[in-house]
RNA sequence: GCGAAAGUGGCGGAAUUGGCAGACGCGCUGGACUUAGGAUCCAGUGGGGAAACCCGUGGGGGUUCGAGUCCCCCCUUUCGCACCA
């Protein structure tokens, strides 16, 4: 019997299919199926968490071949980033070649998983083919006034060297890093997400149900739409209006107080020529220092009174004016009114600095208890409201901005917590942005024709400042529009952009005149499924699904939403915890590979778990797999000469128990990988077919009967299995006899016959207990089966004496007795 | 604090629509083969009990002939957001 050596097949398979380019994807052939999993950042090597992306992602894609559809699984490199540039400075190596060698040895452990790539389609978004269309959408963006410049506080991470989108920062800390992030005011390009905001939400309705709940959970609370109104406050002694926005209009008559943001551009007129003018700007400068510069999580309420009176616009009422640190300038217009009885912060402030506190809102069953201990925030009956008084919230609402609509100080508003994102990164290894500065023309973007705008080589990394200002020939340039003297910009693109487009480049990677060709990406997009982990639940996916409007308003392609169907997996974790150089506790895939093989692998890594949810590596339980694939393995070798033959499976009683577990496990395997995507059940399955033909296997090779369903049973076992350990199955195949690929060959299909039983053996409840079993014909009368039930000896003798309540008959499931 | 998800043997996990809880695998125990076993094969394996049986899906209540699954309350863990007016 031939010995089971992984290492001689998986490499002779992946020849083989590479040679054959068995998985190429050819545009317009058939029904298509687009299989994408997140590319990865090329950052040297694989991890497990690649493996198990990979691996879900290549089941998929077999079957899916195997089901006859044509298959777009691609791979491509998210190249451009920081790392590269790092090994620039710490090693001087070049960061395109650091990029190109890890990619160069991360393909290579792809191709040694055997995963189904097209390889022809392969993509790096740090290939200037590729990312000179970041530059044509971004000038698209600035045609369109997507893309504007201003200055702005944003996200510094002073590691990294550059800013980050507020969708980087985590917790206060750089998603990449971890370093604290500080606020620095730099000007800086930004696209106006917000544009997409009311449609980002809006798209959620389709993706319900296709997508993870958190995933769409998490989207909505960062867009944060929330609906009220904007109120002005008119300034005593000023020609000047306050702004206001608030959610809750109704408690309008308890609001004693107005709060200004620290940084709201009005203090300043506000605060002229008052006595107290100095001390109020530098209290308001020193707050914006603390909360740019700070890293405490929630500062003490602090306050100061500015001396100006505002008027109620609703009670007539003239309320001070205050300055405090709790109220953000980048939130709705940066000030609100404050109604310490109905708001927690205000609460808390008033408390603090002895403001009045008036209840306007109680509840529509019972009083309020007074005094408050804390601020009464639910909905309610609105009192001491003049005309409102008696209304409840939500019809209070309502005629109140009526109301200040119709005397025109104020309407109804939308305000978003998401802001627009900031792409401007100051850092060499990414997309430069199309764009110059002429000491004439201002800010001229570059003509199409000219792009893409490359890196540059004549850099010096030193660590200090972003590369490419050190570039004479990148900065210096002539204006397009005037020919004069101009500089570039030196801002890169966060690499977000490039990966927000990436899926639609593998439908049309080579193309030279546009982004992509409209008919082919409208084939193969959008993909079918998509899969990769949850961390980018608000990052990329939001960014992509912009994108992807954006795109279809550009008229490129017709739908709306780039990944329909989402699968995020869980993490691989070892021992509980999370694989990481510090713990020493990350298991390397190349040595598995070598120790085990890829099949065993493949499979341990998706039995382990279900996809979704997080995985941890056992090296016992890849031991349990590497044994499973020997002892597939053997079974297939000892039956070889069945396989060869030519016997068809017929429907006598020597055949038919092991035909109707071939069937059921036929639709058990098909159904787990395409419905349910739970590949572990799958496999369970597959082993539980493999030991009722182990325990069958003399049995039925002693009669004619059972080698036709023996050998019916080992080619449907060696269909089922072939997309979790595909190298073995194609070794198998062609020993049989076979030609071609079994990747490319039909998925079996089953017999609703062989799925029926005639007898079911079902259970018999007494007051809730099994208490034994009894045979059933599948179409035997209720009657029948009471009658044959009560005679049991077994029931009988727990009926006895007994006053039968209920007799339940469930047919095929249960008999349920109900006795007192 | 708000939001979401999860909690099942020694472990990873099954139980898809309310119908035999613990499939499958790991581990463990015993046995066979063996100079040897960390290879392979066979048997057993939720807890208690000699057995009949009883108890068991984080805890408590409820609905039901029947609940891991549905409803209410609570606990724990993980994740996300966190002065968003």
């Amino acid at each position: 019997m031939k010995e089971y050596d992984f290492k001689s097949i998986e490499k002779k398979w992946q020849d083989r299919w590479e040679k054959a380019r068995s998985f190429h994807a050819e545009d317009f052939k058939g029904k298509k199926y687009y299989v994408l999993e997140m590319f990865p950042y090329p950052s040297g090597r694989l991890h497990m968490g690649h493996v198990r992306n990979y691996s879900i992602g290549d089941v998929v894609a077999r079957f899916m071949w195997k089901k006859g559809y044509n298959v777009l699984h691609p791979i491509g490199w998210d190249a451009l980033g920081l790392p590269a540039e790092n090994a620039a400075i710490q090693h001087g190596i070049e960061p395109k070649k650091w990029t190109y060698d890890n990619i160069a040895h991360m393909r290579k452990q792809l191709k040694s998983l055997g995963i189904t790539y097209d390889w022809d389609r392969e993509i790096a978004t740090c290939d200037p083919m590729y990312y000179k269309w970041n530059q044509w959408f971004f000038l698209k963006m600035y045609q369109l006034g997507l893309a504007y410049r201003k200055e702005e506080w944003v996200n510094w991470c002073p590691k990294c060297n550059t800013v980050l989108a507020n969708e980087q920062v985590k917790e206060g800390k750089c998603w990449r890093c971890g370093t604290p992030v500080e606020q620095r005011k730099l000007k800086q390009w930004f696209l106006k997400i917000r544009d997409y905001a009311d449609e980002l939400l809006e798209g959620h309705k389709e993706l319900e149900g296709k997508w993870p709940e958190r995933v769409l959970v998490m989207q909505k609370n960062w867009i944060g739409r929330s609906e009220g109104a904007e109120i002005d406050f008119p300034v005593v002694g000023l020609e000047k209006k306050i702004r206001v926005f608030t959610t809750r209009l109704d408690t309008i008559y308890g609001a004693t107080y107005l709060v200004l943001s620290s940084e709201h551009p009005f203090v300043e007129d506000l605060v002229r020529g008052t006595p107290k003018e100095e001390e109020i700007l530098k209290w308001c400068q020193e707050k914006i220092k603390e909360k740019r510069f700070s890293r405490e999580e929630e500062p003490e309420k602090e306050g100061i009174f500015t001396g100006r009176y505002a008027i109620n616009p609703f009670s007539r009422e003239q309320i001070p004016i205050w300055i405090a640190n709790y109220v953000l300038m980048e939130y709705g217009t940066g000030a609100v009114m404050a109604v310490p009885a109905h708001d927690q912060r205000d609460f808390e402030f008033a408390r603090k600095y002895n403001l009045p506190i008036k209840v306007v809102i109680v509840p529509e069953d019972g009083d309020i208890e007074l005094p408050l201990k804390q601020a009464y925030e639910e909905k309610g009956i609105l009192i001491n409201s003049a005309g409102f008084t008696g209304l409840r919230s939500e019809e209070a609402i309502k005629r109140m901005i009526a109301l200040a609509e119709d005397r025109q100080f104020g309407n109804k508003a939308v305000n978003y917590r998401i802001r627009d994102w900031g792409i401007s990164r100051q850092r060499y290894w990414g997309t430069p942005i199309p764009i110059v500065y002429c000491e004439k023309c201002g800010v001229v973007p570059v003509p199409e024709e000219k792009l893409p705008v490359t890196l540059p080589k004549d850099v010096k990394f030193t660590g200090e400042g972003n590369p490419l200002e050190t570039s004479e020939t990148f900065v210096n340039t002539t204006c397009p529009k005037c020919g004069g003297h101009a500089r570039r910009e030196t801002d890169t693109m966060d690499t977000f952009f490039d990966s927000s487009w990436y899926y639609l480049r593998y439908t049309d990677p080579e193309n030279l005149s546009s982004p992509f060709d409209r008919q082919k990406a409208e084939y193969w997009a959008p993909p079918d499924i998509y899969i990769g982990g949850v961390e980018h639940a608000i990052l990329h996916l939001i960014y992509a699904r912009f994108f992807t409007k954006f795109i279809r308003d550009l008229k490129l392609i017709g739908f709306s939403e780039p990944f329909p169907r989402l699968l995020t997996q869980g993490m691989v974790i070892k021992d509980g915890k999370k694989m990481s150089k510090s713990l020493g506790n990350i298991v390397e895939p190349d040595e598995m590979i070598e120790k085990y093989g890829a099949d065993a692998v493949r499979l341990f890594i998706l039995f382990a778990a279900p996809p979704e949810r997080d995985l941890d590596w056992s090296d016992a339980g890849i031991e349990g797999a590497y044994r499973f694939v020997k002892k597939i393995w053997s079974l297939f070798q000892r039956n070889l000469d069945l396989m060869q033959q030519d016997l068809k499976p017929d429907l006598s009683p020597e055949a038919i128990q092991i035909r109707k577990i071939t069937h059921r496990t036929i639709k058990k395997v098909t159904e787990e990988i395409h419905d349910r995507m739970h590949f572990n059940t799958a496999i369970a399955a597959l082993m539980e077919f493999y030991n009722a033909l182990n325990e069958n296997e003399e049995r039925l090779r002693s009669t004619a009967s059972g080698r036709g369903a023996l050998r019916e049973a080992l080619f449907a076992m060696l269909h089922l299995i072939s997309p979790f350990t595909p190298h073995l199955a194609e070794e198998i195949w062609e020993e049989a006899g076979k030609e071609g690929f079994i990747s490319r060959a039909p998925w079996p299909s089953y017999d609703e016959k062989l799925l029926e039983e005639e007898r079911i053996t079902v259970v018999v409840q007494i007051n809730g207990k099994v208490r034994d079993r009894v045979e059933v014909g599948k179409d035997e009368p209720e009657e029948s089966i009471k009658e044959r039930v009560l005679s049991l000896e077994r029931v009988k003798k727990f009926i006895e004496g007994k006053k039968i309540v209920k007799f339940i008959y469930v047919p095929g499931k249960i008999v349920s007795i109900h006795i007192k």
